[in-house]
RNA sequence: GGGGGAAUUCCCGAGUGGCCAAAGGGGACAGACUGUAAAUCUGCUGGCAAUGCCUUCGGUGGUUCGAAUCCACCUUCCCCCA
């Protein structure tokens, strides 16, 4: 089975300009192909991680990945599939966001001689020359089909700037340049990112009267189609001081039944002999299944180390069994003592299990909150600093735990 | 360029002078039930030194004893015509 045959089977693979062309290029290793972030935050994300994981198979197989950090798209920011515009960044924000980017990607991504490039579209993007670029490149695209694009749909009914319009053409630039300069031949990216794809394989043919061609990725979601690698709003971050790999751990030991196999089979690295055996599984039997997807994840994303750890606490608080030695913990000092003792909703806030003083009262009122596995009944609590110093479990909810201690 | 409309709490959306910290829905959170799942039911959802006080209805200023609600200007967005 080749490398192409396998991200089907894993249904990493959603729509494909030309399947014959892109399955010899990928199978014989020959690709060279690239992939575009851009960096509109600080730490890549969960949603990032399916993609880096793509990059990692297709280099396995022999390919050449180029990872283009989008420091000058990032400067427009992709309209697509949103109904808002993006808040414009700065271009200090957006040359550090790169940097934070390029420190994770090589985590994933062989850089070694010749296997692998990294490139910045700012590069090339920022000095463009308007009135060039409108006649070298403005000529190719067609604004009533580029109003057609999928993409841009959700926008014309909320409204879309000429500004953000234009993003499509500077993407599309990017693969065109890539063409050229790398003898970039294919792109790959998530699936709502195809019209801006089919732009850039048109450009190359209008322009070059050449093939290059594009796949794009299924969008991992949820059963109830939402998009995954998201908690409230909140992006599940790849970097540990964003979201603690204990956080990232119980993301995906947390995924619904319905998700787990599907999560499995695109995300991790395990053999297909394997994860069609664990599709029979049923059940609660899923909660072991939930186990693996959450480790292996972990495990790529932090380490081995990180992943053992974040298991161990899982294990502690929610089966009694392990220890409580790797749980998120907050460590007090005298002046957090008021008289002597520390009141509950002080903890709760100072460990960041409750947002304000109202929502810990709140918590505790509903019979929420337990200490060292005692139901909390009384907002007015207090612990005192003996009691402090051997610490303290504090549990909101049953699944958000920290430790407390008094050094 | 001309005309019309809109901006409310995490989101959608009601509210057109005091009874408004603001209906309803969604989401989030907590409880029961469970398998750290889903579904269901219940509670809860601005903050605080809490039978009260403070901050919030795009922004600034004004009218009024009192403004999310009225007036002026500004900002942003949408629709129609050009």
């Amino acid at each position: 089975m080749g490398i192409y045959e396998e991200l089907v089977a894993r249904g990493l693979i959603a729509q494909v300009t030309n399947e014959e062309v892109i399955r010899d290029l990928v199978n014989s290793g020959k690709a060279v192909f690239y992939i575009g972030f851009d960096c509109t935050a600080d730490s890549l994300t969960a949603g990032h991680f399916m993609a880096l994981t793509l990059m990692k198979r297709l280099q396995m197989a022999g390919n050449k990945p180029i990872t283009l950090i989008g420091g000058g798209t990032t400067m427009i920011g992709d309209p697509s599939g949103r109904t808002d515009m993006r808040k414009m960044l700065t271009r200090e924000d957006i040359n550090h966001n790169a940097e934070c980017f390029k420190r994770q990607m090589e985590r994933f991504i062989d850089f070694g001689e010749g296997k692998a490039m990294m490139v910045n579209n700012a590069d090339w993007l920022l000095d463009l020359n308007y009135v060039e670029l409108l006649r070298e490149v403005g000529t190719h695209f067609s604004v009533n089909n580029m109003l057609r694009a999928e993409c841009y749909k959700q926008r014309m009914e909320k409204g879309l700037s000429f500004f953000e319009f234009n993003y499509m053409i500077m993407q599309s630039y990017d693969f065109y340049y890539l063409f050229q300069h790398y003898g970039c031949n294919l792109q790959f990216g998530g699936d709502d990112q195809w019209s801006n794809m089919l732009g850039g394989r048109e450009l190359i043919r209008r322009k070059l009267d050449q093939e290059a061609n594009a796949m794009t990725i299924t969008l991992l979601t949820d059963s109830q189609g939402k998009k995954m690698g998201k908690t409230a709003g909140n992006a599940v971050w790849l970097d540990p001081n964003k979201t603690s790999p204990y956080d990232f751990y119980q993301y995906w030991r947390n995924v619904d039944d319905a998700d787990v196999m599907k999560c499995i089979r695109m995300l991790t690295f395990l053999p297909l002999e394997q994860i069609d055996e664990m599709a029979k599984w049923e059940g609660s039997q899923l909660n072991r299944a939930k186990e693996i997807l959450a480790y292996e994840l972990t495990s790529l994303v932090h380490g081995e180390e990180e992943a053992k750890k974040a298991e161990a606490s899982a294990k502690a608080l929610f089966s009694g069994a392990g220890s409580s030695e790797n749980m998120p913990s907050t460590e007090l000092s005298e002046a957090d003592l008021n008289d002597g003792a520390v009141d509950i909703m002080t903890l709760l806030v100072k460990t960041g299990l409750c947002s304000t003083r109202s929502d810990a009262r709140r918590n505790i009122q509903q019979g929420g909150v337990t200490v060292n596995d005692e139901k909390v009944t009384d907002i007015a609590k207090t612990y005192s600093a003996d009691e402090l110093h051997s610490g303290l479990v504090l549990k909101r909810g049953k699944k958000n735990f920290n430790k407390v201690i008094l050094k």
